[in-house]
RNA sequence: GGGCCUGUAGCUUAGCCAGGUAGAGCGACGGACUUUUAAUCCGUUGGCCGGGGGUUCAAAUCCCCUCAGGCCCGCCA
């Protein structure tokens, strides 16, 4: 059974009606980790669908949350607004500048190019912004009692944690005069009042149903599953630690009188090469960047072929070559009419089940059909990697594609994102050297090698009918092979022979297609150059 | 110190939570095809399932111990 799918039998236990939570904190860029993060509350979601359970997908922003310190990303400006809620401060520019007149705030400016990637993922979800929740009173029921218990909840955070809490500890973070949560000191508590003095000696209060504070994040948490009644919730495995938020939350939970989320804990997933992914520490790569170079389905099945405990060192390298490829094969070789005969072994069996999960849980389009597949007109990533460096205008990829049998008519929208996230892809750091196709100008040593004496008339013949034929792949094909065979040459040493003169290399995409994208001269040149070195 | 996760073929891994003959992809090797070229097709190779012990008719799977790696216990998913 999926990963996915066995999470929905675990929660059909609990009931018949779901809520899959997800919480972020908008600090910083998203990356591939909050994607994962999404994906798997997705994936159980549709597995609960499946299940005939009815369940929900619901994504809360802690846009309450305080700005921690001033991010590498961000600049000194920032200062300023430490340890206020992020929802209330303005978005950083390309410097890290605070753009003083923005409409949006900090948290939307992170937060909406992540929503606009989840769209494309194919990810239903309701949105819930924490401040608004706090605004709405939504939190007062939690923090009275979490207030009129104290010890009780002072208790529990220290056992479990092992760490203990400072005397005047209060389970309530109010805001200040200027706007903070730093620097406050909790005087007392007369419902629905927290009262507080200030660093400058200046006193308030705050109202508990009101954005007028919040509770710290071990006592947040809870009470998020509390009113939104969260059954079930994957979360780093930070959290998942022995003393760590989930253990404590549990607990506290039931001074609520709820019962804690079903809790599905994930490992990290990194760019390989690249440290572990972070909001808030300073990454090198845009963290979304990941999401302009990868179809939205490739990206899905890696987070469903991975457990979530699983690690995953994600390779945008040759690596999503070899991903998309087997995505590819899989959907190929899959055929829901064929399941394993009875008298397979149940390892058979329960791998052709999983097969059918991960390709299902592959679709962007939830309700799509995973047979409506068509492999014989699907242009393989593999191949348009190849004929997108070939062809340097889209309309030529087209034809091109028409002419190989692999596309009829005008492209779809699917195709045109595919052929634009390739153009990312080849364009970027990430696309491998060994599959970059890149023209010789100069006969390297080794393309030395691969011919002799022998091979010179072939050559030159070649030579001669290229500088006066017309310059189409087709017609440039039929001189490779009719002068090979004329020479009495192996096809195939040949165009290892070619292959080694004009990429350098024994072999690579269709000869002629690329020579027919390149200026004549230019190859001319370099049969000259070949011809002349074995002089 | 306490805890979580991982360890299966050269590589990536499925199967583990309902014990029942170790599955796959890539790679490698061999073959087929020959206007064919990072292609396709067919086949072969390759695993004492980290190690040890236990339970069982039967253990990759359950229990205990152990080794190795990653991580958490300061609000970094």
């Amino acid at each position: 059974m999926h990963w996915a799918e066995r999470t929905a039998a675990n929660l059909a236990h609990r009931g018949s009606s779901h809520l899959v939570a997800a919480g972020i904190t908008p600090s910083g860029e998203f990356h591939i980790g909050h994607i994962r993060e999404i994906l798997t509350c997705d994936m159980i979601v549709r597995g609960c669908r499946q299940a005939g359970l009815d369940t929900e997908l619901l994504f809360i922003v802690d846009s309450m949350d305080p700005l921690r310190k001033v991010y590498s990303f961000l600049s000194p400006d920032y200062e300023k607004y430490i340890g206020r809620p992020l929802y209330q401060i303005p978005p950083p520019d390309e410097n890290g500048i605070p753009i003083l007149n923005s409409k949006k705030s900090y948290a939307e400016h992170f937060l909406n190019p992540f929503l606009d990637a989840l769209k494309e993922l194919g990810v239903e979800l309701r949105l819930s912004w924490n401040h608004k929740e706090y605004k709405e009173g939504k939190f007062e029921n939690a923090s009275r009692i979490f207030l009129n218990n104290r010890e009780e909840v002072a208790r529990i955070l220290t056992e479990v944690s092992g760490r203990p809490l400072e005397e005047d500890w209060w389970p309530y973070s109010p805001i200040g005069h200027d706007g903070s949560f730093d620097d406050i000191t909790i005087t007392g508590w007369e419902d629905p009042y927290v009262t507080w003095i200030d660093s400058n000696g200046k006193e308030g209060k705050s109202h508990i149903g009101k954005d007028e504070g919040k509770l710290p994040w071990r006592l947040d948490w809870p009470a998020k599953w509390d009113f939104h009644g969260v059954t079930c919730e994957p979360f780093g495995k930070d959290h998942a630690a022995s003393g760590g938020s989930y253990a404590t939350g549990r607990l506290l939970v039931e001074i609520l009188g709820s019962k804690a989320p079903h809790p599905v804990p994930y490992e990290w997933i990194q760019l390989k090469g690249m440290g572990p992914m972070s909001s808030s520490a300073n990454i090198t790569v845009g963290p979304l960047e990941a999401l302009e170079i990868v179809p939205p389905e490739i990206l899905r099945y890696l987070i469903a072929r991975n457990k979530p405990n699983r690690h995953i060192e994600f390779d945008t390298g040759g690596g999503l070559l070899e991903m998309a490829d087997q995505y590819e094969r899989l959907l190929a070789t899959w055929n829901p009419d064929e399941p394993p005969g009875e008298d397979s072994t149940d390892r058979v069996k329960t791998a052709w089940d999983v097969d059918r999960a991960k390709i299902s849980m592959s679709q962007t389009n939830p309700n799509s059909s995973i047979n409506n597949f068509d492999s014989d007109a699907y242009v393989s990533f593999r191949h348009l990697s190849m004929v997108a460096q070939i062809r340097s205008d889209d309309q030529d990829v087209w034809k091109s594609l028409e002419s190989s049998g692999l596309l009829e008519g005008q492209p779809n929208p699917t195709l045109i994102d595919r052929l634009n996230r390739m153009r990312n892809w080849i364009n970027s750091e990430h696309f491998p050297d060994e599959y970059r196709i890149e023209i010789s100008t100069e006969l390297t040593a080794e393309a030395k090698t691969s011919f002799n004496e022998g091979d010179r008339k072939y050559l030159s013949t070649l030579q001669e009918s290229l500088s006066s034929c017309e310059w189409k792949s087709a017609i440039i094909n039929d001189h490779i092979c009719n002068l090979a065979r004329e020479n009495g040459m192996d096809l195939r040493n040949a165009f290892i022979i070619l292959y080694n003169i004009h990429l350098g290399r024994p072999h690579g995409p269709r000869l002629a297609s690329v020579l027919a994208e390149i200026p004549r001269e230019t190859v001319i040149h370099a049969l000259e150059n070949a011809i002349n070195s074995l002089d």
